[in-house]
DNA sequence: ACGGCGAACGTAAACGTTAACGAAGGTAAA
DNA sequence: TTTACCTTCGTTAACGTTTACGTTCGCCGT
């Protein structure tokens, strides 16, 4: 293989300066129109690369991205943030900035945030759209303005995001299903409960949920679904209410976040041993719950994962000017009691990352890291 | 935040050259203690790191990597080998150099492929240590060259290795055992076959279902363990004469990666209904198996994403002289008959990345990748 | 005293890209 | 014609590290 052409060959090839070529590749003022088809042709026959390392050491501006979600009392989006951050501290060689904008509730502030970091002139912004016809006006204009918007958890059609970073929900669903068939021998009622089926990410999860059991448990019978808005209260009061028009309920599937509530809910209709929960995410508060197996299993979204994979790809189109993919689907993890605490081990692990050193042949200057 | 310390700061706090500096820090010959110890006290009190671009920039070595894995006729080292590539194809920055060295089959050649790769002369190994043994010696040498060497899918104890990448194997076993637990409905008799106890891999998945099965179902009943040494004909006949003494059997855990001999000597004892399978993997006979749920579900191991992993966690050790961790383990993913389809779709969209580009700000040089 | 020889250190040219500045040439206004 | 001002392009100094090569020294042996 030859080596590998650079800037000054393309020149050369056409008896033009590096500088002309450099403008003409990125589009900038000063080149005619003529010169700039050939040096775009050239760049293509000679199968031109940049050379990224050339590029970071030449241009010493720093990439700033808007990071906004939704405050942190779930833990979820913590762990996000976390993935986020993490990834930004692996690429040593860029320099990023992260601006962190969170909104306190689902919709509330979510759209001032969007606003708030096109005005700051960031260079990428990854976002949870929570509402997302409220984001359509603003992410249309990042997207006409080139500033490359990233969605996590959920997705928001038709805005012009370059990418989105999720769960697969279609096969959170379906295995919820596929599971909750099995645990319960094929038959039995069971139910959905879910925070609104308004938002993509909730009604694909469903939908992937229902159409599984009943294609493959004729048997069983979905009842109606419950719909709490992420409101412990409402969550409370409308399942007692579905506990206590089926006392017979066999099965519960809860996608929602506010998971405790239904869970009390069942306890206190007495149902506690009887109900087979399979819910979603990890948190503190569901730990005992897994552990006393009122909770059969869990759906584990992965939140780390998905923050580091939203970083990555918008830091990839930033670089290199595209991207992976427009849409990053992450399998689901399913804990149980049993891996539970190889689950909890690792977390607690990726939290306090200590970084392993080889005394060997590690150079001098790396000493820092011992302290 | 001030401007990072570079070189030319430490030897102007010391005044010195960038080149003494540059040699101190490296152990290079040529300076006196003395200034050595100083340089490198000031590079640890101005909290110099390097910049890894102007290093790769002004260094053309490129590196070379010896990957070391079984051939191909599972489908499950091609993915691990795919991951490796895409990750280094993925580093555009670097220019690393892969040479593949397989062996038929376990054990089989995989000293002499070490050797080779150490002969070589290559800058790291990724190896499956299929028998930890053999390869101790060749492992210690590397070791003791400074040449790291990363383990994937199986450790290599007491070996000097850097790094293995591997699935969590206890949680897998633990996983595995609370699933058959629910899904018999913690009553029954149930098996486990494997490819060795020798092998540590098995080992710990066998030590993970065995005691999550006592602790969480008391009533169940674990029997001896059938191992088969990677043999088809072996799997058969000792599972045959399983089923036959135990007919009452009712689940089995299949860590071996001939599962397809299992299910077929159920299915030729008449037992094919009766037996709720865990197997381990998927491949492309496995699919039917699952389809038609004679599998109940099986344990995904996520090749692709440990060849990723593993290729990462070298590449860092070589430019960075350190690595994330020294044992990086994945949680498993859990495949059923609900969310298969989603697990064979992402597969085929893996091994056929369409990168995708985002007309609007793409810059020119990129047009190459339309063709 | 001379040449030779290391050890210790300085010097400067690469690496490929970016961006600021300058120099041609042409056109339009004075 | 001169002045001014575009457009189009060439020139060059950065960016921080690596590395080959030069330069001092002091020391030894003849």
């Amino acid at each position: 293989m030859t080596r590998k052409t650079k800037l000054l060959d393309i020149a050369e090839a056409l008896g033009v300066s590096t500088g002309t070529v450099h403008r003409a590749l990125h589009n900038h003022p000063g080149v005619s129109t003529m010169t700039k088809t050939r040096v775009l042709q050239m760049a293509k026959t000679l199968g031109y690369r940049p050379n990224l390392a050339a590029r970071y050491l030449s241009s010493k501006r720093n990439l700033r991205v808007s990071v906004n979600t939704l405050q942190g009392t779930t833990s979820f989006w913590d762990e996000v943030r976390a993935g986020i951050s993490e990834e930004a501290h692996a690429l040593v060689m860029e320099n990023v900035e992260i601006e962190y904008r969170t909104y306190p509730r689902l919709g509330e502030g979510e759209e001032e945030a969007f606003e708030a970091a096109l005005k700051a002139g960031v260079d990428g912004i990854i976002t949870f759209p929570s509402r997302p016809k409220s984001l359509l006006s603003g992410m249309r204009r990042a997207s006409r303005s080139g500033i490359p918007v990233v969605c996590v958890a959920t997705d928001a059609p038709n805005t012009g995001r370059l990418a989105v970073v999720s769960i697969d929900t279609l096969a959170s669903g379906a295995l919820a299903a596929d599971l909750m068939g099995r645990f319960l021998g094929g038959k039995g009622k069971v139910a959905v409960t879910l925070s609104s089926l308004a938002i993509t990410e909730h009604a694909e999860k469903h939908k992937g949920f229902a159409s599984t059991l009943l294609g493959l448990y004729p048997e069983m019978l979905l009842q109606e679904t419950i719909e709490d808005h992420d409101v412990e209260s409402e969550a409370y009061e409308k399942s007692s209410q579905l506990f206590k028009q089926h006392a017979d309920l066999a099965g519960v599937y809860v996608t929602t976040e506010a998971s405790i509530p239904v869970l009390n809910a069942a306890r206190d209709a007495n149902l506690h041993g009887k109900i087979t929960f399979i819910t979603t995410d990890l948190f503190p508060a569901l730990v005992p719950e897994i552990r006393s197996r009122a909770v059969a299993a869990t759906i584990y979204q992965r939140p780390r994962t998905q923050g580091r994979m939203a970083f990555r790809v918008l830091h990839e189109f930033l670089v290199e000017g595209e991207c992976p993919s427009f849409q990053s689907t992450l399998a689901p993890h399913l804990v149980m009691r049993g891996n539970l605490d190889f689950f909890l081990q690792r977390q607690s692990l990726e939290s306090s990352p200590q970084r392993a050193v080889r005394l060997q042949s590690a150079s001098p200057e790396l000493v820092e890291y011992f302290g």
